[in-house]
DNA sequence: ATCTGTGAAGCACTTCACAGCG
DNA sequence: CGCTGTGAAGTGCTTCACAGAT
């Protein structure tokens, strides 16, 4: 069966609330409490899970720890994922200290970049080689995921070196709308972006009325 | 006329490009061109610029300088928008450094943390102040917008307070799926949740198929 | 009695296809 | 002739509403 993106997108959100509330000690939960704690509506959740199996008990709920693991089996987040992180200026060390990755799976195991004063230079563990030996390194040791935090006039051409490493997903910070070859995975961090959609609705100091999507 | 959200979310990626093409020297360009610049249809642009009016000429395309004005102007872009900054850790700092809000209009104008090790120092000339002072700061000079860089555990707490303060919109970087009342903004950035949906289309290592989506 | 799983209905968004203007 | 603007058709996603399990 085709399962729509949506659905995809949503659950990583529903695995993280089942983790807290797996810490909190809860062990079964029904859709209607899920989606008040995460602004989604009951049939919503129901239908999301149905894609994938029947997780639930009538007249109960879902079993936190078994759902937890069903997400986890179904997304992938059941094993370890390797990225490489292509430029280490300011954004660039950033996400190399953002200690959000490796507690989900996601270590940044090489990083590169083109300037002589970074490259050699030793961050949290690793050594930041130059971006000119990318291809021979990937292509020897290959990762899956791609991070992208180099300027706009470069990126797409370091996508397509990635691409061709073998990399199936791109996480990219670059402000650029990439283009990827079919099948492989990309999805922009713009924080820009975001903030120029939400004014629209600000412009005209309406206190009613415009949906919050979040 | 109700403007589907999806719509809004695509207009800023148009200036962006109509703007690299007119520091480009570019006078007009068509939906096709344009289309093929972000990966996008050109009846989906020209049907997602009709919502506000008739910016084309029949034969030859859209004047790039107009339109961008048009977009600029539609989604609010033609003013200042200033915001405060909430958690000045690794995160936060990170934010205060990053370049790219300032040239697109959005200033940081205010910091806010809650150790006593932070408050008072001074960052890109912002002096970050107690988190206790939030409201008293914001009440009396507002901003309007919230970016959010604070652990999960207090995160609704300081979304809440920004909301009691005025602000219209948040940037919400932490991992937790925020309520806020109706008529305020927010979304969040979360490269973690980006990672945690694109394992989904890359743990059968499939080459064909899983149409990427930008 | 409660809450899931799900066809069917409803709604939202995208694409088609072409009239009409430059 | 080229390209926009747009109703209409098509596709995809969400919500409804209820049968059925516990």
């Amino acid at each position: 069966m085709e399962i729509p993106p949506v659905v995809i997108d949503r659950l990583p959100l529903y695995a993280r609330a089942l983790s807290k509330l797996e810490v909190g000690g809860r062990d079964v939960v029904s859709s209607q409490e899920l989606g008040t704690l995460l602004g989604v509506t009951p049939a919503q959740i129901r239908k999301d899970l149905s894609y994938f199996g029947r997780f639930g008990k009538q007249g109960r709920g879902y079993n936190v720890r078994k759902l937890l693991d069903e997400l986890q089996r179904i997304l992938g987040l059941d094993r370890q994922w390797s990225m490489a992180l292509v430029g280490v200026g300011k954004l660039g060390r950033a996400i190399l200290g953002y200690g959000g990755f490796a507690p989900q799976g996601f270590r940044i195991v090489e990083a590169f970049d083109a300037s002589p004063k970074r490259i050699g230079e030793r961050i949290n563990n690793l050594t930041v080689k130059d971006v000119a030996d990318l291809e021979r390194t990937l292509l020897k040791k290959p990762v899956e995921v791609g991070i992208v935090a180099v300027p706009a006039e470069i990126a797409q051409d370091i996508i397509d070196a990635l691409v061709k490493c073998g990399v199936r997903a791109i996480l990219n910070y670059a402000p650029i709308a990439a283009r990827v070859p079919p099948g492989i995975q990309i999805k922009r961090i713009e924080p820009v972006l975001a903030l120029q959609s939400m004014t629209y609705y600000m412009k005209n100091a309406r206190r009613a009325a415009a949906s919050a999507r979040s």
